[in-house]
DNA sequence: TGCTTATATACAAATATCCATATATACCTA
DNA sequence: TAGGTATATATGGATATTTGTATATAAGCA
């Protein structure tokens, strides 16, 4: 994870629609496969998973596997002012979500949700 | 000014390290001229001058002639959400600041502002 | 084992970004 | 008007980013 937290990388990271996308219902929804991101942005798998894999080397998500499936959320380690960042502009651009989560909503045969641990 | 406020255009704004010392001083600072710029920062004149371009086609900076000289200042009209997000990523990140201003304070010949009405 | 689903990665092409250099424009002063 | 200073822009080349397509890896299940 090179560069932590240098503020332009991080905005690079911001500074695409699918990425901003990803990171902003990561915030919503707290956590996420693959194929719910692929269906709530309505994007191909490679280009969601290529993102994915970025905001992960720049430390933003976290990614757990279970099964098949690989779960993302924002990283336990986000600092302060990232998470304000997210919070700021999701809460000053609402429609921003609105689409994904409706496709999200409409989506069948999502993954369920095992406890992370015990 | 294309696509005002998409908050994409304005992390691609910020995704960049003259782009965000510039927008970081000009939070700090007022208002500042383009020599005053190249000084603190250290890079040429077109340069600067490209990117201020570019912050001001996308609605961030607001310019200002007197005389010679260009000043350049936050638009009044930013959204709270952009003026939020500068003033977090100033606040967590000092030392973004710390070498441009030094350079600003050693710098002599700066122009004097004029009040810009009456 | 072989087949299916979910996800990751490699590759190459298209596009965008960034820069140095050269030059143009605008204002000022004489 | 001519010359100087401050700033803007044009051009071309280098580099980076983004993407579709194809393929690889990994887990689950028969």
């Amino acid at each position: 994870m090179l560069n932590e937290w240098n503020p332009v990388q991080v905005f690079k990271c911001l500074a695409d629609e699918t990425r901003l996308a990803i990171l902003l219902l990561a915030n919503h929804e707290a956590e996420l496969c693959v194929c719910e991101l692929t269906e709530a942005l309505q994007v191909s798998q490679p280009k969601v998973s290529r993102h994915l894999a970025q905001l992960r080397s720049c430390g933003l998500l976290q990614d757990r596997r279970q099964g098949q499936w690989m779960f993302y959320r924002l990283s336990p380690a986000l600092p302060q002012w990232i998470e304000s960042v997210l919070a700021q502009t999701a809460e000053a651009n609402p429609t921003l979500l609105e689409v994904p989560l409706q496709q999200l909503a409409r989506m069948g045969g999502r993954p369920v949700r095992e406890a992370a641990c015990c």
